[in-house]
DNA sequence: TTATATCCGACAATTTTAGTCGTAAATAAA
DNA sequence: TTTATTTACGACTAAAATTGTCGGATATAA
């Protein structure tokens, strides 16, 4: 309960190692996943949904890989687990409407504040502090 | 990613409904479970964990049920989860100390900050505030 | 004695998460 | 131009966690 992803987690991995790395040098999927030991498919699956967003910048071809495209500094937390994992919400009712239980369920408020106050956690500390 | 479970849900539900109950009056599992459509052997056995902890108090036999024992102002959130699901951490690492990445991993020392802050927030939440 | 409860462990089903594989497209270098 | 390397992407499988069910024990009110 209240877990963060392996994705997030090799996601992270990979950011800290590109923060703290010349801005222009390029490392590939490859290279971080034989680095740090985690599988390199997965990794690389989570490196394009960051390329994708503009969170690092994709060289392809031989010698390619990747960089950093923006500064850690300008992208909040909750920005980045929703990139990699799609909305956050602790119960899904946050964000979808189709729960049958809508009557019978009375602790909706409740768990919305809740929700609130993580959500609020993570918009105020950006993916440089954790990345550092 | 980062979701409360079906059990904190219905033990939720339960605690919303006792606390907004007479004192001594019983409820069983069943009541509850046919009143707000939840799982009657699940919701079951998350009251058992309740009980057994002294949040709620069990009477058994016909006629039996369950009834607040605590004041849920007087229980942190942090307890209340942990109670039900054990240690709370957003990476096993956090209790575990059998993680073989161990060395390869950088981002133990920025998750475990972001863990306090979740831990904290939680210690500054009591049960009362979430089922009011 | 019967009906109704809690209690508790084992089991089964379902869903989610984690990880793999195959293939296409881009590009540097031989 | 060919080969090796790399990103991109979707489909698939495997593993783990969550969710839900069942059966039997014990307690107790009627």
């Amino acid at each position: 309960m209240l877990k963060i992803s392996r994705k997030v987690e090799y996601a992270l991995i990979a950011l800290r190692h590109f923060h703290g790395q010349e801005d222009k040098k390029l490392t590939s999927a490859k290279e971080l996943a034989q680095t740090y030991g985690v599988p390199q498919e997965l990794l690389a699956k989570v490196l394009q949904r960051l390329a994708k967003k503009n969170i690092i910048h994709a060289v392809k071809g031989a010698h390619g890989g990747y960089r950093l495209s923006i500064d850690p500094e300008n992208i909040k937390m909750t920005e980045f687990f929703e990139i990699i994992e799609g909305p956050m919400g602790i119960m899904d009712c946050y964000f979808d409407s189709g729960c049958e239980q809508m009557d019978g369920c009375t602790i909706r408020t409740p768990i919305n504040r809740i929700n609130d106050s993580i959500r609020s956690m993570f918009n105020n500390m950006t993916l440089a502090e954790v990345t550092h």
